[in-house]
DNA sequence: GCTGCGGAACGG
DNA sequence: CGTTCCGCAGCC
């Protein structure tokens, strides 16, 4: 007999750095394989879902292992390349890799145990016993067969519940038992077959016969049943669905299920949605889209990642779907990286109209159960679906075993990175590791490259592919600058709109056209000021201005959850003289309806979004020429394609300029550059217009000028005078604790250990532009490194530092959260 | 992440 | 002085 005793190592989803080693016991010997999902008991007594990275014999030596206790998938569900691919992503981002699988997976395969807490089966109501405390919880547990912890909490209204539980169960009263329950279910509908009495036509039109002559509904059901099964052995079964398509009704279904001539099943349903089978043929080349095409393809014969830069309208999904088409007669799958927002209707239903079912999507408004189904169809690499995975950031998490290429597109977007919860990824530079690990190619796609990507391609470390045509051969559109100070002087000022703007606005709607009017994310907020001492209404946890939310009438603050009814005095001065200040969309909003009271003008943004198809709505509405004005945020810029928009309006340039972020203008040059690609139709050429007080700005001028390169040129030199990114590498420390000047300390502590080892590449500590959140105080540390450092060793000090910092009792309750190449 | 421990804080 | 709260270490 060779009975093995075999050992696991595992990763749990939690934040602890190690893998843990548990014993298979030996019946499960034959079935544990790396890649497989095993449930442990990890700590005193609750129970995870792990996943298996190496199987051995190697027996520990300094703990006393415990065995898994269940193995809950025949074949893996994780790839060794993803586990590479984790294990890269932990090191690189330092975040432990038990983080890491969790945002991986989706949530549905975690099960993990919930302590549930039921009446001990022997005990007898023996009440005169039990104290208040121990009835409250006798009496809940009567009316609800069993309660978690945190109910038993509210319950009794304390918080530390551990003691009283204990001796609850001493007295054998309660009982506690960990559940763990699979929570991904396969979706079913009902549909029904002939009763096997029936299967043959005698019998059949026997039954028939009589249902004809007295039972009209039954017999219409009956027919309609064997119309639909279409088979001629009768086996195929017909959803209930399509019978009430049919017009029939629930009733007679049910009448003649009980009557034995129609048998129910369930029978499971994918979630995801198929696309129409008709597919388009696609649309051919441009030439200078056929160029670009075959100096991309040339470019993949010598360098691994290739910098598509196309200006706007230049038709890059075109060349994405030649590409696409190529792999997918290679029979590879195709990773296709959106930013989360770009993932409108508009371009899946433009792929999925080349591609059929071939196109899956996976986003975060999918939920757990459909993204487990997309999970196993794209593990189970079939070959008529899901070979395209169109996805937000989260789809790099797929288990992909063939990769074959890797787009993505509006690679300059900053919601690529991902910020809370850890890993703090960058799903773009992820990407790039990924493909190498599939030994694959990328294409990175953007109007307006990022100043990393663009870098990378000057040295030659990517291809460059330039795209400066548009599809439509309809010139760029023309962008002009408002000049606010010359019309607040001519008093042609209507609160944020000039004169010059609203004459336009109103000339294209005049025209029939469509307007789009973009305010940045800065300056959104309203806020209550005081008109005395200029003091702003300010969060009672957080070192931030409260925003005015005129839905709720209330103020709340954005970083916790804190909301005040609007105040009526002044808590610095006592003034009751309090107005509103501000410059939001909802504000912009209104002030327009004013100006424009018979236009129809809606917003774009988080607020008027919060809804799942709220956003979805406003762009089929404003598509469907049913708005005017469309107000928006960012969001507007991201890959939406109007037809009869011809003028776009920048509300306030200046506000995105002057950022404290010495990526302010590189960002300000994107967002006006993509908003300014909205404008223009078919046939006529776009209309811009930049409200700013300072037009004799440069980057302004490079925005006008379409000039990415040249702006990128200038640009480029202070980041290498100051050693800012794309040519230096940053790394972000927060600190954050209650105590401010214990903050001061870890932080001044910090840095000086930093500092010992990276000299005058460290930065700080700084105070952050938001000095306090839900009473926690933050400090920050920058670490610049020059790009080509050796990121191990690097990590490797940073570890003995942070290990260092936490050996010293004082600090232990000082939370450090790290940020690799930030935004 | 959860748990159980020990010491601090709180209240009568 | 008892009870509750809170920070901390360890989990295989």
């Amino acid at each position: 007999m060779d009975r093995k005793t075999l050992f696991v190592d595992v990763i749990v989803p939690l934040p602890v750095k190690n893998l843990f080693t548990y014993r298979v016991p030996f019946e499960l010997n034959d079935f544990v394989k790396e890649g497989v999902r095993v449930i442990v008991p990890f700590g005193k007594s609750k129970l995870y879902t792990a996943i298996v990275v190496s199987v051995h014999e190697n027996v520990p030596q300094n703990y006393a292992v415990k065995f898994i206790e269940n193995i809950l998938d025949d074949s893996p569900i994780v790839h060794p390349i993803q586990i590479k691919f984790w294990q890269w992503m932990s090191l690189y981002y330092m975040s432990p890799i038990g983080e890491v699988m969790n945002v991986a997976l989706p949530s549905n395969f975690k099960l993990a145990s919930e302590t549930k807490i039921t009446l001990h089966p022997d005990y007898e109501d023996n009440l005169s016993l039990l104290n208040e405390r121990q009835y409250l919880i006798f009496e809940a547990l009567t009316v609800q067969e069993s309660l978690d912890l945190k109910e038993i909490s509210e319950i009794v209204g304390i918080k530390t519940i551990q003691p009283l539980i204990k001796e609850m169960i001493e007295w054998y009263i309660v009982q506690t038992l960990e559940e763990v329950k699979d929570k991904f279910q396969n979706k079913t509908e009902k549909a029904y077959i002939l009763h096997q009495n029936y299967q043959n036509e005698e019998s059949l039109s026997e039954i028939l016969d009589e249902l004809a002559q007295k039972h009209e509904k039954q017999f219409h059901a009956l027919l309609t049943f064997l119309k639909l099964q279409n088979d001629s052995r009768y086996l195929n079964p017909v959803f209930k669905k399509h019978l009430s398509k049919e017009e029939v009704s629930a009733s007679s279904l049910q009448t003649l299920e009980k009557r034995e001539i129609l048998i129910s099943e369930k029978i499971t349903v994918s979630r995801l949605k198929g696309h129409d089978k008709e597919t388009l043929a696609k649309k051919n080349l441009s030439t200078a889209q056929k160029k670009s095409f075959d100096e991309i393809k040339e470019a993949f014969n010598e360098k691994n990642i290739c910098l598509l830069h196309g200006i706007t309208g230049s038709g890059k999904t075109e060349i994405y779907v030649e590409l696409i088409e190529e792999q997918i007669k290679l029979g590879k799958q195709i990773l296709f990286l959106l930013p989360e927002i770009a993932l409108t209707t508009q371009l899946i239903e433009r792929l999925s109209l080349y591609f059929g079912d071939l196109v899956g999507v996976y986003h975060s408004k999918f939920n757990q159960n459909e993204r487990i189904e997309i999970w196993h169809n794209v593990l189970k690499n079939n070959p008529d679906k899901f070979r395209i995975i169109l996805g937000a950031r989260s789809s790099l998490f797929l288990p992909y075993q063939d990769l074959g290429l890797i787009i993505v597109d509006e690679e300059h977007e900053t919601s690529f990175k991902q910020y809370d919860p850890a890993p703090r990824y960058h799903a773009r530079d992820c990407a790039i590791v990924l493909a190498q690990l599939h030994k694959t190619k990328v294409l990175l796609g953007s109007a307006t490259p990022s100043f990393e990507s663009y870098y990378n391609a000057k040295q030659g470390k990517y291809a460059l592919v330039k795209l400066n045509e548009r599809y439509s051969q309809i010139e760029l559109p023309e962008i002009f600058l408002v000049d606010l100070k010359k019309e607040k002087e001519a008093d042609r000022m209507h609160s944020h709109f000039s004169k010059s703007l609203l004459d336009e606005v109103e000339i294209a709607i005049k025209d029939n056209e469509q307007v789009i009017l973009f305010q940045n994310r800065r300056g959104f907020t309203t806020v209550w000021a005081c008109e005395v001492c200029n003091n702003i209404a300010k969060c009672k946890n957080c070192d931030v201005s409260l925003t005015y939310h005129k839905q709720s009438n209330s103020l709340k603050c954005h970083y916790c959850s804190y909301v005040s009814p609007p105040i009526g005095s002044c808590s610095n001065c006592g003034s009751n003289r309090l107005r509103m200040l501000g410059f939001g969309t909802e504000k912009i909003e209104d002030e327009l309806r004013i100006i424009f009271p018979d236009y129809r003008i809606e917003r774009l943004d988080l607020d008027s979004t919060r809804n799942k198809y709220a956003y979805q709505q406003i762009i089929q509405d404003f598509e469907d020429q049913k708005i005017h004005i469309l107000i928006g945020t960012q969001m507007i810029s991201k890959g939406l394609d109007f037809d009869n928009v011809n003028l776009v309006g920048v509300l306030d340039a200046d506000g995105m300029m002057n950022r404290p972020d010495f990526r302010a203008y590189e960002r300000s040059f994107q967002l006006m550059t993509q908003v300014a690609g909205r404008a223009g139709r078919r046939n006529k050429r776009g209309k811009v217009l930049i409200q700013t007080q300072n037009t004799d700005h440069w980057v302004l001028k490079k925005v006008c000028e379409h000039d990415f390169i040249s702006f990128y040129d200038t640009e480029i030199t202070e980041r290498i005078n100051f050693f800012w990114p794309p040519y230096f590498k940053l790394i972000h420390f927060s600190f954050k604790t209650k105590d401010y000047y214990l903050l001061d300390k870890a932080s001044h502590f910090f840095a000086e250990q930093l500092k010992e080892v990276f000299k005058e590449r460290v930065l700080g500590p700084q105070v952050p532009l938001i000095s306090r959140i839900n009473n926690l105080f933050l400090k920050q540390v920058v670490l610049k490194l020059e790009k080509d450092v050796p990121i191990t060793k690097v990590r490797q000090k940073i570890d003995e530092i942070i290990e260092l910092f936490f050996s010293e009792p004082t600090f232990k309750s000082v939370q450090i959260a790290i940020d690799v190449d930030p935004n």
